[in-house]
DNA sequence: TCCATTTTGTGAAAAATACCACTTACCATA
DNA sequence: TATGGTAAGTGGTATTTTTCACAAAATGGA
């Protein structure tokens, strides 16, 4: 354990895998680093290494229990409890979104989605009905919300990020294809497909 | 210029970012590695270093020419050219894929969509016709197709990246919330928001 | 032409990350 | 209650990645 050092952001990030290949497990058994990291194409010193950083959690000579690593992953990223999202645009990729069950698995929900079409307002999405954008700092307030979801064009997105910020989101899912610019604190995680197509064509030979 | 030494995958990452950034600016301008480093924040030293592995692409004392960079940038990752993509798996999140306008202006199209539901092959999407997922060996064959996505759910994911593999697919944009196992060769790039979401609470504090 | 500026390209240094290998603890069996 | 086998946790080392900082090349003005 090494609770006084902090953490490499990228040590976070392999958490979630960690947690992902967990849940494909019975509850009740026992996994070693070494099979966790056959199952993940990770090597088991990094395992035990990044899970150090926040303690020991498993038995030497044993292995991890699933269920009780599950938890302590779950602990430590905060995923232990619900979170209500803010979704902005609502395209066909904000549909997309709002209607995939994988987020509400886990524990996110989008609770409220905003566009400025005037043509999709007071539509509904689900059970949820589209507000006007200019409501966001309101909604986002009163429901104290803290995550956002932007869904929008890449032209509007830095704006929306704006008010978002300003309006209390401090973590941000940006599915358009530009960097945000936000306030020291206020994390963004960027889901960009085309970077993924133009880094794995580059390897591509001979087509 | 270092054209013997391997250059490492994180490298070839950010190359996707460099040309999104260039896009926005005009095609017969300069622009120093200063300059479009804080349009990414990202140093300068790391974009000189990271463009030194193809080869020297600037002038001293003046900059890089933003369409000479931007035609290298796109020979290096070869998206100089036109990609089909076939798509397996047509719920919501396909349907999106299938009619984003980000992957075509950049020159990947979807030409083949796949589902192993009865109820939607036959049906149309866009000008495409879904097919049944066991026709997909055959039309990527015949279509010469290399880059697959995947918009399955996780529990069928494994058994299409295998399909598309054997068929002859070398890139697969993996959009299930799944790791896959693919031979030496074949590129997968993962989209995972829940990673990202998961990730991000983690910083969240007080809430 | 000369000189002051600018900015690239790049070895070398520093920092970050990953891996190794060993000690320690735990378990099962006799 | 030894004992042999196993696997976590971790300090140290190796590797990878980033940054530094400077020589060399280009520009423009006097």
């Amino acid at each position: 354990m090494a609770d006084r050092k902090k953490v490499p952001r990228i040590v976070v990030e392999r958490l979630p895998l960690y947690l992902r290949a967990l849940s494909t497990l019975e509850e009740g058994s026992l996994i070693t680093s070494q099979e966790l990291g056959e199952m993940l194409g990770i090597s088991s010193a990094q395992i035990r290494k990044d899970l150090s950083y926040f303690g020991g959690f498993g038995k030497q000579g044993t292995g991890y229990q699933v269920g009780f690593l599950r938890e302590k992953l779950r602990e430590i990223l905060r995923v232990d409890r619900e979170w209500g999202m803010v979704l902005v645009g609502v395209g066909d990729l904000g549909h997309a979104i709002a209607r995939y069950g994988g987020f509400k698995r886990e524990g996110f929900h989008v609770v409220a989605a905003f566009d400025d079409d005037p043509t999709k307002i007071g539509k509904k999405i689900g059970a949820l009905e589209i507000m006007d954008v200019a409501r966001l700092p309101e909604v986002v307030n009163r429901m104290g919300l803290r995550v956002g979801i932007i869904a929008v064009p890449a032209g509007n997105a830095q704006e929306v990020a704006t008010t978002m910020v300003t309006s209390g989101i401090k973590a941000i899912l940006n599915y358009a294809p530009v960097g945000l610019t936000v306030p020291e604190g206020v994390q963004v995680y960027q889901i960009d497909p085309l970077v993924g197509l133009q880094s794995m064509t580059h390897y591509l030979e001979g087509f």
